[in-house]
RNA sequence: GCGGCAGUAGCUCAGUUGGAUAGAGCAACGGCCUUCUAAGCCGUUGGCCGAGAGUUCGAAUCUUUCCUGCCGCACCA
């Protein structure tokens, strides 16, 4: 970030100087070879067309304006025009101080400042406990807003509950089936049914807690069930989520939005739009015109309301409630609703204001042997177990380690072992090495100095600069990772700086050093560490001492 | 049929915002513990980036046609 701006800096005024003006799709970046250096550009390339110059040239231009810089030590001209700065020592081992100086807060970024963003999660009906496949959603929700957080947008994170609509009543027949089975009465399963274990054992409560409900007019009785079980269920999915670390502001209910009326306020500024009709007894929203196949109904013939109409009151909602920006996480298996929603979003004259991101399915297995999952058929592993057995912090590295719109395979045997196909231990236990070896140095009465630049222009192997080179480059990954919407590049990160640091650490004996290269070294460790905690912190993983 | 996503080393995957010689880990093989954590390190082997055509100085990346796999296509949520 710091060799980024340096030099993002020193080459505008060289370009402006020239007259030539800063080609906008430029790149500056750590080339993948280290042959090349610390940083490249490819910008003579890009120069060529308005400089009426060959690159070559032009890099030569450029180069020779840049031999006084202070912190660029070397310009190379290679290939067509690509230019490698290599930075000196100095330039990195001043990163030090500003890490150490920083803290928890190294890599905060200001990118997001001012924009208030609200993301939406794992949204489950609340008809049965979280599954894996909603573990996946929610590790990778919490990170988003993490990250979101860091990267200075104002976040909020929420939690829709669909507390209307069928599936609410198919879980309320459910459990009064399941009540009345238990007293011994002849009723058949129906055919929409939520078969769980866990159904009959919310009856058994619904029972002891409304001796009388078999007496009861049936419809009454119904509706105590499902308020009941919705609440119930609802509970167990906030403890779940608690004991996953994973964090939500508001729970929004659906039921909420149409007991007030928003629903039928959203249809009446869609029909004033002209983006509705009424037709065969239905009100249609014309999503056609804004690019879905076909037009959608909000208000059923016999009167019902859709799920998409009190999706459409919902996002307007939102919109209402001043986010800049919404990001609605979703099964893959809802891809093809995101159409119809975009067109709501532009009928509500928020274009551009909704970003939706699937996640795709996870496979569970153990031992390489599909594990098969069904809400309704009642067989699934929940979250909960799978955070008992393998802990939250495998669990949720496991969930983050892959780009979210690709399948993922979890085997739960796999994450429980404590080998490279299981990363979270690598980094975690680079952290932990550092913490040993600062433990011992203070055990021994080594002290840790202060980082002024005479101590810290000790560190000049390779591999201390190495590590330097990769703590420069936190700041971007997060902001990347923030602007992609993509964690999963905070995983590959941190095993890359972990990698470098058990690199170091077998090559070059710590603490068997002279006095001021201990101590340098001490220094750059705890600048690591940080780093790392940071990175991990973001994943909503932890950094132990020990381990 | 229409649409979405995918196809990269034996396996699991990065890289896809056009950039240089396509990268990790696992597996295989060979080394490294009398010193700070071997849950580690070093080295070797391993690639028609699914196939073809196109766009250009340059394509794993963009366009297009095929092939293969998963998913979706309700007045369900």
């Amino acid at each position: 970030m710091k060799a980024k701006l340096h030099l993002q800096n020193v080459l505008s005024s060289i370009l402006e100087s020239k007259g030539w003006e800063w080609p906008e799709k430029a790149v500056l970046e750590p080339p993948r070879d280290k042959n090349f250096g610390d940083m490249s550009a490819n910008i003579a390339m890009m120069l060529s067309k308005q400089a009426k110059m060959n690159p070559r040239a032009i890099a030569e231009e450029i180069k020779n304006e840049l031999d006084n810089d202070p912190y660029i030590e070397k310009v190379d001209i290679a290939g067509p025009g690509f230019l490698n700065f290599t930075f000196s020592n100095s330039f990195w081992q001043n990163l030090i101080p500003e890490v150490l100086e920083k803290g928890a807060d190294f890599g905060r970024s200001e990118i997001g400042k001012g924009i208030k963003v609200q993301v939406e999660y794992v949204s489950a009906n609340p008809t049965g406990p979280l599954h894996i496949g909603h573990g996946r959603g929610a590790a990778l929700g919490d990170c988003l807003v993490r990250i979101l957080e860091f990267t200075g947008h104002d976040v909020e994170a929420e939690y829709y509950v669909n507390d209307a609509g069928r599936q609410m009543l198919i879980l309320g027949n459910s459990i009064w089936v399941r009540l009345q089975q238990s007293e011994g009465r002849d009723v058949a399963d129906p055919e929409d049914f939520y078969k769980g274990e866990y159904i009959i054992d919310i009856a058994k409560e619904v029972l002891a807690l409304n001796p009388t409900i078999l007496e009861m007019d049936e419809a009454d009785s119904i509706a105590i069930c499902r308020k009941y079980g919705m609440n119930q269920i609802l509970e167990g999915i906030k403890k779940d989520l608690a004991a996953f670390d994973v964090r939500h502001d508001v729970w929004f209910s659906e039921a909420s939005l149409v007991s007030v009326g928003k629903v039928e306020e959203t249809f009446a500024d869609l029909k004033a739009r002209n983006m509705a009709y009424e037709k065969d007894g239905a009100l249609w929203f014309k999503s056609t015109d804004l690019g879905d196949d076909k037009d959608r109904v909000l208000r059923k013939s016999n009167g019902d309301l859709t799920y998409f109409a009190s999706d459409i009151a919902y996002h307007d909602d939102k919109y209402k409630r001043g986010f800049d920006k919404v990001v609605d996480i979703w099964g893959a298996d809802h891809h093809g609703y995101i159409p119809r929603m975009q067109a709501a979003v532009e009928a509500l004259g928020k274009k551009g204001q909704l970003e939706v991101i699937l996640v795709q399915l996870v496979n569970l297995l153990r031992g390489g042997e599909q594990i098969a999952m069904s809400t309704r058929a009642g067989k699934f592993e929940t979250l909960e177990d799978v955070v008992n057995e393998v802990g939250r912090d495998a669990a949720r590295f496991m969930f983050l380690s892959r780009k979210s719109d690709s399948h993922l395979d979890f085997d739960l045997d796999l994450v429980k072992q404590k080998t490279m196909e299981n990363p979270v231990y690598y980094v975690q236990y680079a952290h932990a090495r550092i913490c040993s070896v600062i433990r011992k140095a203070t055990d021994e009465g080594i002290e840790v100095g202060t980082s002024d630049q005479n101590l810290l222009s000790n560190l000049n192997n390779t591999e201390e600069l190495g590590l330097l080179k990769l703590l420069d480059q936190f700041n971007d990954v997060v902001e990347s990772a923030g602007e992609y919407m993509s964690p999963h590049t905070i995983s590959y990160y941190l095993r890359d700086l972990a990698s470098a640091l058990h690199r170091f650490y077998s090559m070059h004996h710590i603490l068997s050093a002279e006095k001021e290269i201990i101590a340098a070294r001490l220094l750059l460790l705890q600048a690591v560490a940080k780093t790392l905690a940071n990175g991990l912190n973001l994943l909503g993983v932890s950094a132990p001492e020990k381990m």
